[in-house]
DNA sequence: TATTGTTATACTCTATAACTATA
DNA sequence: TATAGTTATAGAGTATAACAATA
């Protein structure tokens, strides 16, 4: 309802009044100097990239991140995997489903605690882990390529500090830390 | 339907049979060695600092990079905004509409192409923008203070490498292209 | 025919609250 | 009472397809 608001407002100065027909330069300051931006554009770009490169096995990077810890800790509890990805314990379900349907992961019993499952890859997961790794590593490679090998292991490091500065700033343990 | 997928399957070797008690220690790697999953962690944890501390103007990073561009550009048309924010012709109409419910962005009458508005920020826009790019000027301090004023320099540089390498890559321009 | 804004729709990721079954 | 998993739901952000008005 209500559409779309007001138009013909008090008219914000066309800056070229009527010769506007090039395409404009947009003026985007101080955008790319704030470091939140630029991470924006960056992982998003990034996270583009890895779209492409893995569209053929219909694996996001969160999936990604499921398999390898699921592969590294065989056995382990959903809410770990939460916590060590920073995913929350609600929506770790439905992924879990998704990979489980598609039989790279499976819910076995747990064994002492009968509230949680044991987690583990199915022979399928671990092959298709195993050809993740692959192309993530020739991915790495072609990103150093870019940036030089010394400002990707820089980066790694900048990103980490910011990471870990922003998380313990303020009241918070952010991360998997649940409900109110 | 089909509810919860099998459980009580292969039974994924437990690792640590009946003593398991402790947090046990999840192995990540090798994803925190990759960019890719770097940069997530960095922009979701920068972006939970960034809520945290606009939460009270009620404003997303997306938002401000609207008023942003808005304010730097009066007169320019949502696609130009688009293009320049990576943000496509669909997904940008819903935005503006809500700043200008908030009368903070108007959608004046256009110059020659009656198509196009003209946009622009209101007085209320351009005091709401001052008060958040003094807050943001402030956020970058801290995050200088954490990584140093060349590391946040170094890092800006490096994140601007890495966003140019995935946009050229492969057979399309990215971005504010749009429909098939 | 192409472009601008628009609507409708869908999918992913994130987030909260509340339920269950265990502990 | 607390914890693990689950369900339901809501909000961003991103994506496509199609339509009207205009160029």
């Amino acid at each position: 309802m209500s559409g779309r608001p007001l138009r013909t407002s008090p008219l914000p100065a066309p800056s070229r009044p009527e010769t506007s027909q090039a395409p404009r330069r947009i003026e985007l300051a101080p955008l790319p100097d704030q470091v939140g931006y630029a991470l924006r554009r960056a992982q998003i770009a990034v996270f583009r990239h890895f779209a492409k490169r893995f569209s053929d096995l219909d694996i996001t990077p969160t999936q990604l991140g499921i398999l390898t810890v699921v592969g590294n800790n065989p056995g382990c509890k959903q809410s770990e995997v939460g916590a060590a990805l920073g995913i929350k314990r609600a929506n770790i379900v439905p992924l879990i489903d998704g990979l489980a349907e598609r039989n790279l992961v499976v819910r076995g019993q747990a064994f002492a605690d009968r509230r949680s499952h044991a987690l583990g890859l199915t022979s399928e997961g671990r092959a298709l882990l195993a050809e993740l790794r692959r192309r993530e590593a020739e991915h790495e490679r072609q990103v150093a390529a870019r940036i030089g090998p010394g400002g990707r292991r820089q980066l790694l490091a900048l990103l980490a500090g910011i990471t870990e500065a922003c998380a313990e700033a303020p009241g918070e343990g952010d991360e998997a830390g649940d409900d109110a």
